[in-house]
DNA sequence: GTTAAATTTAACCAAACGGTTAAATATGTT
DNA sequence: AACATATTTAACCGTTTGGTTAAATTTAAC
């Protein structure tokens, strides 16, 4: 029993996009296949069950997030800097990855322990987050704010404008002449100064 | 052929749940039915369809937001003070209502343009609030920032949080003390403050 | 008690769906 | 060409689902 790689990718990607699309249970396996010109015995020959690869797509998702984000807030610069590329990996990442917050935010709703389980088991870990803003709030670096709400912030404003991109396409740009794509490049510089400008003492 | 104000609520509102939890496509209309303790044809006798059923929910949580945020944009409050107002209104809306980012988000995603038309149907004009906010600049009450960009931020800090109240409720707050209503209710202060900050000259 | 109307029952239907299977075919390697 | 393997075909299966129907039952109003 062997497989091809570029066929199991090529499955996997098709998934992605029919899956973001119609969510989880909205989708069939026979539009998966049909999108990866495939047949559907070939996609079960691959991909064991429906659950299975959405599961895969999930985990490979939170896989992709996590460590990348953990490294830059362990790094040696300062505060603010920090937070700027923070911002500006989370954006890229999803900006690279647009399916992620779809599948996210399916899943929060209808599988909350499953998606609970990936985030712990993908190694996360905010509690040296928190002691880091801590330790800004007391060097008098930053104002005083509850750690937890300037985290739920941060990641608010990284992640939201990508679920609203229909949105923010067709109704909040309509009169302005950038493109979305523009719109979300420019939050990266955006993003981290509203977020500093907010919390610098 | 008559109705029973009653009995249409009670599935309304069974079926407010059970799309919340399982989504479109994964929510049978035997479990809402199950959920509303009546039978299928009784569901059907008052809801001629699921796609409808989902529709008019849909619908009416964008009715129920939209006006309220408008109404409080055309005070003759001060800038600062509008925006206050807006964040707390539209959290208390959504922790009335937590039900509607879920739906908004499933809807962005598998029909897109259904949810845009009725936010148009709606009434929507955001004019208005980019024009506030140029002046406002203007007048150098707060600093040079896209109006756009601000009216993203401003979305993403009062309703991403309920998209991912699990996530915060079992990660972030893990270690915290604090309940999540009791985080989400000092938003009202927090997100205003953090927002007011960010952009005041 | 009678009537009207809301609700339930019980059965039905066609279509769809995830998943399976064995044989046939196509592809790649030697 | 022979062989191994990836892929396809074509059919199948049991289950589920949204929606329907007519008759029976229950409820509410008078």
């Amino acid at each position: 029993m062997k497989y091809n790689k570029d066929t199991s990718e090529k499955i996997l990607t098709a998934a992605i996009t029919v899956f973001e699309e119609k969510g989880f249970s909205g989708t069939r396996m026979q539009e998966i296949a049909d999108k990866a010109n495939i047949n559907k015995a070939l996609l079960h020959y691959y991909y064991k069950s429906k659950d299975k690869l959405f599961e895969i797509i999930l985990i490979r998702a939170i896989q992709l997030l996590m460590p990348k984000l953990a490294m830059v807030f362990n790094s040696e610069d300062n505060f603010f800097k920090k937070i700027e590329n923070f911002v500006s990996v989370y954006i890229d990442i999803l900006s690279e990855h647009p399916h992620i917050p779809a599948f996210v935010s399916h899943e929060i709703n209808t599988n909350p322990k499953r998606l609970l389980k990936f985030i712990e088991n993908s190694g996360v870990n905010i509690t040296p987050f928190i002691q880091t803003i801590k330790q800004e709030i007391e060097k008098k670096t930053i104002i005083d704010i509850e750690p937890e709400q300037l985290i739920v912030n941060t990641i608010s404003l990284c992640i939201f404008p990508f679920i609203a991109k229909p949105i923010i396409t067709n109704i909040i740009l309509k009169d302005n002449k950038k493109k979305y794509t523009e719109f979300i490049e420019s939050r990266k510089k955006e993003v981290s100064r509203f977020i500093i400008n907010a919390i610098k003492n």
